[in-house]
DNA sequence: TCTTTATGGTGAG
DNA sequence: TCACCCTAAAGAT
């Protein structure tokens, strides 16, 4: 379940668990066996999450390069895992450490050349350090013509941000997702970029994405907080706002989903 | 035991 | 805009 907290959060549990040490490799579905068998007995070196990409560098030219998409996983355990499934793309292994790939969209090994292609074409990354940050996405999103809600899921303009996150943050700032981007004055492209570094850095924090605010439903930390009361607009349609009780709303954007409030988002 | 859905992205037309 | 890729869990029958 991946949006750019999620693939963060893997790059430093992988850091962690599997890096300054050598690393067994190999692929239990075997098509990623070639790969694997390259990686297979080198040191990892570091890893490295950039929106939505996760990268492995190994004491070797290349490097390991994973996107889940939509459906991808990556499970870890710690000494005693169970075996990998026959859909395991990829095991990663130390004496410590056990991690299944399982239905990336992509899983191969790429020159740095590639990586530093595939970093480049990415907007700024909200959970990395950058002064730079703020600025870069408001000129990216006010460069724009379409709806600010389809502008949030380009990569290129911001890295990370996907469907749950796009529909969660527009509603925090108030923003109905048909204005188009272009029309985001600089004030609410600075506090959109800043509500979105504070919520993936909670999401990246927690491992799940909590966008409610505990006190408006009664509790008192994030951690309390119901399945069903974490979010304020996604898969809502037809439930009441959390804050003003009008029905939510959902459209299509782009061929996905968005959701919503009429009233705390107007035209 | 089906069918549908999902926090993503690409390539063809 | 659409078909398609990848997998598992939830929902419908």
């Amino acid at each position: 379940m991946p949006e750019g907290h999620t693939i963060h959060r893997l790059a430093r549990l992988h850091g962690e668990r599997f890096a300054g040490s050598p690393v067994r490799a190999w692929s239990p579905q075997g098509r990623f066996a070639a790969g694997a068998g390259e990686i297979d007995g080198r040191v990892l070196l570091e890893t490295a999450a950039h929106g939505k990409h996760l990268f492995y560098r190994f004491d070797d030219e290349r490097l390991l390069y994973v996107h889940l998409g939509l459906i991808g996983k990556f499970r870890t355990f710690g000494p005693d895992a169970p075996d990998p499934t026959h859909t395991t793309r990829l095991a990663l292994a130390n004496d410590r450490a056990t991690a299944y790939l399982i239905g990336p969209m992509s899983c191969r090994l790429v020159v740095a050349g590639e990586a530093d292609e595939i970093v480049g074409a990415l907007g700024p990354d909200p959970l990395r350090r950058g002064r730079r940050g703020a600025a870069e996405f408001a000129a990216r999103l006010r460069r724009r013509r379409l709806p600010v809600g389809v502008a949030l899921l380009d990569q290129r303009v911001v890295a990370g941000i996907g469907n749950v996150y796009r529909a969660e943050i527009l509603f925090l700032e108030g923003i109905h997702p048909e204005t188009p981007a272009n029309t985001v004055d600089e004030e609410s492209a600075a506090r959109l970029w800043e509500t979105t570094v504070v919520q993936l850095r909670l999401g990246l924090r927690s491992g799940r994405i909590v966008t409610v605010d505990p006190r408006e439903v009664g509790a008192h930390r994030r951690s309390q907080l119901t399945k069903d009361e974490r979010l304020y607009v996604y898969h809502r349609d037809g439930l009441p706002c959390r804050r003003c009780g009008t029905p939510i709303r959902r459209t299509e954007m782009g061929g996905r989903a968005i959701w919503w409030c009429p009233t705390d988002q107007p035209r």
